[in-house]
DNA sequence: GCTTCATTCACCCTAAAGGATGAATATCAT
DNA sequence: ATGATATTCATCCTTTAGGGTGAATGAAGC
């Protein structure tokens, strides 16, 4: 049982965690492929590739559309900006965390300072 | 066996693809903490979230300093950057591929509008 | 010394990822 | 109708993630 079930943010990171998904991406990002296209530079199985897709299609990072017999791949990139914010938010975080140590030890040295002149 | 051995990036994105992982580093975003400050906010064990701090080490997002019997976890904001630049190269890739079909449509265009002329 | 506290180690369990293969399905070509 | 092509479905296998518990380690405190 997860404790918390899967949001959007980590069907993101989980389908990017993976350097065949990765690559399957950038394919995509240059135009529309077919399964066995995007299957054809990897050592792996299609059977794979295909499982791979599916992770993708969980995350919305790829769509298919059915035209006849073949599956036509594209990329999308709306759930980037997600992952791509979170990581933002987390350095401005860090950034703050580091003034507000900054402004702290900043105190301590004037406290000292105003110690040192009642001495 | 992996096809690939994992990379650094692989390292980083299978970090952040849990949401345990994530609020940790956000909490450590704001300042040093020991393993148990970290694991409180968590209705799970002491020992998951010392395996999840391993994880965050594996990818260098935390690094710990042993002070006595409690360990010292920090941020490391460095492998954010590799997977920032990860993302923004795929959004550049794909932009760059919608021009390309841009120009594709825009010669189609041309060609249909001179046969146009022609006609 | 002994006890308490902080953390990990050694297991165990379950679910999911990542791979494979072989059969099924659906479409296209003849 | 037959055969080839594109893709998935149904299994199976192995590794890892994510969770748990109980014991072991190591440092503090008394």
């Amino acid at each position: 049982m997860p404790t918390q079930p899967a949001t959007a943010l980590d069907h993101t990171l989980i389908a990017l965690a993976d350097p065949t998904r990765r690559a399957i991406l950038r394919r995509l990002a240059q135009g529309e492929a077919r399964v066995t296209e995007l299957a054809e530079p990897f050592a792996i199985s299609l059977n794979s590739v295909s499982k791979h897709i599916r992770l993708l299609e969980r995350a919305e990072l790829v769509v298919r559309e059915r035209r006849g017999r073949e599956h036509i791949l594209r990329f999308r990139p709306e759930p980037l900006i997600g992952a791509r914010d979170w990581i933002d938010r987390q350095q401005k975080f860090w950034k703050q965390g580091l003034e507000a140590l900054d402004a702290v030890l900043a105190a301590e040295t004037d406290k000292e300072t105003r110690n040192d002149r009642q001495d």
